[in-house]
DNA sequence: ACCTGTTACGACGCGCGTAACCATT
DNA sequence: AATGGTTACGCGCGTCGTAACAGGT
């Protein structure tokens, strides 16, 4: 009888709202975000308002459609809160899944080479399985794995020796190192600095780099891995392809810092190991704690 | 003229179903999760079974109510993720309130003493300002911090020197560290080795302890430390009262660890500085990095 | 019988879409 | 005029409460 359906008074934000807004802030444009979300702009722009009222702040701009300082902030919430909605339901459906033989591996860029022995040793137990490897960008990566959609994740990045990747927090996943390697910045051939056997970070803020988040170590870590300012990028390189990214470091396009070893793919640069600060390139196996059969297999091998 | 409502279909789970679900599985009772909630028995049924049908798993088990496997898989993500929704409201109802002059400061017991020197800073320069000290068990200190409950939580823990403290992850917060103390076992006074000037960690596995989770350090913690398993309980303490614990040991219901110099309070015990794992106990404040006015200036007193 | 969880059913209100409106270029 | 966000309004579905039911002790 009482009936006030009102969600906000006990329960902290509608993700449904936070959904629609996090698309809004992104496209910054209700029409854009409405198509991607199918509803109608009008649905969304009740949606942005109903969740302002409840919040009782304002959270975009409109025209042109920017962020508030709350909007930014509660945006700071949204994306990990909405990863870990998905990851929940994944989670609790993977339990009622049955064993598949099919395995998906992710692995960022750098973290693919980490792949070979372990999935060389599995494929040998289990001669007709296909394997389906899918490179992907740092921030895919774990929700790929959170929500299920690959069974073992390769993360990498760059930290101070044995200390554990900062993963974001997506539920209770296992994460275990698989790799460690020296880092290198990747110079042009003819860059004063390449013939030089060492180098130190904090000599290299002043140079044009190019940002590659997805790819090769991202500027901002090597900011708070210096502790300086500086390391501006000249280019911005989206895409996961590391070759790609060394064809513009050679190309003189700007600096990049990388895994010391890249393999054979290291023509036309090159490669100075960073002896300061102490970082190495680190790669760790990430995957669900209820994972089982072959995935499961592919982590203790990876592990191992 | 679509409007298929569902849900499911595109969001993670509904946490207003979430939300019963936890009460209900806390309580293991449907009626009492009712009562605690302000609905009726049978619309908490009604939650419980619309969970189930949109995630195709049974949750729990009815009569005695207890978790399924799935069910508690979906208890993990549950609680930090209803804390985070919460976290959301208050961390943009923050940016939209004014700065308040009332300042609470949340603190785990073998937290405050760390608070003495800079709260003295601060009521010097404020001469009329009321603080509030709340003392919390650890699990609740996050949750008020990122609630906004609190302003500047002190949260402990035992940690490998210079180390952070781990925290749960419930939102952007800052954490700085503010004291490090040695670690020492706690005996009765006639204890085999109360004489001791140090003792490892792993000699003690086989000792009848007390558990004591929101004041000493965890049993599991001490567990993941040594590498071993042991460590079990014999008195559970569920107080934030270090003086009962105390007493407790003393009396010979058990061992806690706690950091060395507990202060004054140490009569009929004694303490034995533990030497391996080289640990320390450490203390950090967590704020939002939002804070301003006194709070802010209480957070960089304790930091600095 | 009593206690506790489930099912049936009806009412209220939220959350959409349609359509008219308004503002900025 | 065109583009894009807001407001008005009505309809449908979901959610809750009441009430009848069912399984255990």
């Amino acid at each position: 009888m009482i009936g006030l359906g009102a969600i906000s008074d006990t329960d902290g934000v509608d993700p449904h709202l936070l959904r629609s807004f996090v698309a809004v802030a992104r496209r910054r444009s209700f029409s854009a975000a409405a198509r991607e979300l199918g509803f109608t702009q009008s649905a969304v722009s009740q949606q942005v308002a109903a969740l302002e009222a409840d919040l009782g702040a304002v959270l975009l701009n409109r025209r042109p459609v920017t962020p508030t300082r709350a909007g930014a902030r509660l945006l700071d919430h949204a994306v990990p809160l909405l990863l870990r909605l998905d990851a929940a339901r994944a989670d609790v459906a993977r339990l009622a899944a049955p064993p598949s033989a099919r395995v998906v591996v992710g692995a960022s860029p750098l973290a693919v080479t980490a792949l070979g022995p372990a999935l060389a040793d599995v494929r040998r137990e289990h001669p007709d399985l296909v394997v389906t490897v899918r490179v992907l960008g740092r921030s895919a990566l774990i929700r790929e794995v959170a929500t299920a959609a690959v069974d073992v994740g390769l993360a990498d990045g760059a930290v101070a020796p044995s200390d554990s990747l900062p993963l974001p927090d997506a539920g209770p996943l296992r994460a275990v190192g698989v790799l460690e390697r020296p880092l290198a910045v990747l110079l042009p051939p003819r860059h004063p600095l390449a013939g030089r056997a060492g180098l130190r970070l904090a000599d290299l803020a002043a140079a044009g780099w190019i940002d590659a988040p997805d790819t090769a170590v991202p500027l901002g870590r090597l900011r708070t891995a210096a502790g300086a300012e500086g390391y501006r990028a000249s280019v911005r390189y989206e895409g996961t392809d590391v070759g790609g990214l060394v064809a513009l470091v050679g190309a003189g396009h700007g600096l990049a810092v990388l895994p010391d070893p890249t393999g054979a793919a290291l023509s036309g640069v090159t490669a100075v190991p960073v002896t300061e600060p102490r970082l190495v390139h680190r790669v760790e196996a990430v995957h669900s704690p209820t994972l089982a059969g072959v995935p499961a297999a592919l982590a203790a091998a990876l592990t191992g």
